[in-house]
DNA sequence: CGAACTTTGTGCGGCTCCGCACGGAACCTC
DNA sequence: GAGGTTCCGTGCGGAGCCGCACAAAGTTCG
């Protein structure tokens, strides 16, 4: 049956479709169906990861936090193009972020022992290296658009991050939430919705945003959207 | 000779220091001192890199740059706790963004060939690996602090991140060259440096900043400052 | 249907940083 | 020591986002 080789086998995730059969045995096998529901907290920060999550769909947020806990930011926006738990692939056992569920989905997860021993195949390892870096790359342009975009740009280069990631127009998130993610005031993201929904780029109500016009976003973003993704591209096309 | 032997095994290089012999071979021989003159570029973005450094003084300095490269900002500052390339570590030759030398210094070269060759020794890999996973958490948190922090908390934290890198307390460097690193204006840096001098935190002189008082520096960036310094302790201690 | 709750819209004063601009100080070179 | 260059100090008007606060609209649930 269909449905069944899907679930056994990963499809829907980037990262695991197209893998060499040998890794059926060492991973494949191990991968388990979840649902994740907005909110689910799948890291705390410093405290070691039990298992690694593939979406299928939806997405999910890497936070960074300070010491005092008193201040956040999304660090990372990981989807079915991705994987969490990429300390694992790097080597160690937890991270000083915490990640949780941004857009309830569904996806596969695997014991994190499952994933050390499956690491040792060379292309499994070198396919999730790469991810790992276009990974830190997108971090990098994170700091990037924090430091010299506003408020309505980093949003609209939030909501394309966010396109590519799911199926559909239609993101299903409030704007407190986006304030939080983007280090804001939530009356802040209210505003510069407005700005994009002035111009026709989005359609906005309550609890969702509607993309109307990509391109549009894109030009707003002005060159602060999409090499992380070419990274991407280049890297994981095979 | 001790100096001789400093010279052929990579000592003053935190990730060089303490490998195991067995990579000699591999690696040690190939090492080749080079100065770092400030300005200098190594890497360049999209264009494979061909040599890896290992500063043994000095700062380099990640900077992710958008698509037009009309904007650009600091997301990793290396010194001798660390190394360029750790793209290749992730198994890729390239990534966009571009390295460059922010205070002179000095180090060793190798070809990234024989970086190549060497990661086929598991320790030498996983110890790189952490190395990388720290890199990108402290990129996290320039993500955070740029969107979190005023800019004078933003200054110390770079002056904190800098004094670890280097012998002494004196950074040489203009107000210019740090605007664009904060990705701020030029006279921004000065008003701000006048702020933390006024508490009697740094003192500035023409080129030159001496940090005075470390611990009030890490007051003012108030908990922003200090999470990548942790992991990097947790995981490269041994 | 009405009460409680969540989400969104709007306003106000204030701080921070921007772009722009110019003057002065320190240093370098001949 | 004259002239050029680099670097630093300062000011001004304005944009952008902040914290705070409150009202309105939509949703849930008894």
């Amino acid at each position: 049956m269909k449905v069944e080789e899907k679930g056994t086998r990963g499809e829907g995730n980037q990262l695991l479709a197209r893998m060499p059969a040998a890794l059926a045995d060492l991973m494949f096998a191990y991968l388990e169906p979840v649902n994740l529901p907005q909110g689910l907290v799948i890291e705390q920060p410093n405290e070691p990861v039990e298992h690694i999550y593939f979406p299928t769909g939806g997405v999910i947020s890497i936070v960074a936090m300070n010491g005092e806990g008193n201040a956040q930011i999304e660090a990372g926006l990981v989807g079915r193009e991705g994987m969490s738990g990429t300390m694992v692939v790097m080597g160690t056992d937890r991270s000083p972020h915490q990640t949780t569920v941004q857009i309830a989905g569904a996806g596969y997860r695997l014991e994190a022992d499952r994933l050390r021993d499956a690491l040792e195949q060379e292309p499994l390892r070198e396919r999730l290296l790469h991810y790992c870096h276009t990974l830190s790359v997108q971090t990098a342009h994170t700091a990037l658009a924090n430091a010299k975009l506003k408020l309505d740009a980093r949003l609209a280069r939030w909501l394309l991050m966010c396109h590519d990631r799911i199926d559909g127009d239609e993101v299903m998130l409030t704007h407190d939430f986006l304030s939080i993610m983007l280090g804001v005031r939530r009356a802040g993201v209210t505003v510069s919705l407005h700005i994009l929904e002035g111009q026709g780029l989005v359609r906005a109500t309550r609890g969702q945003i509607r993309i109307l016009n990509r391109r549009g976003l894109e030009e707003m973003v002005g060159g602060c959207y999409g090499v992380p993704e070419a990274e991407y591209a280049r890297l994981m096309r095979d």
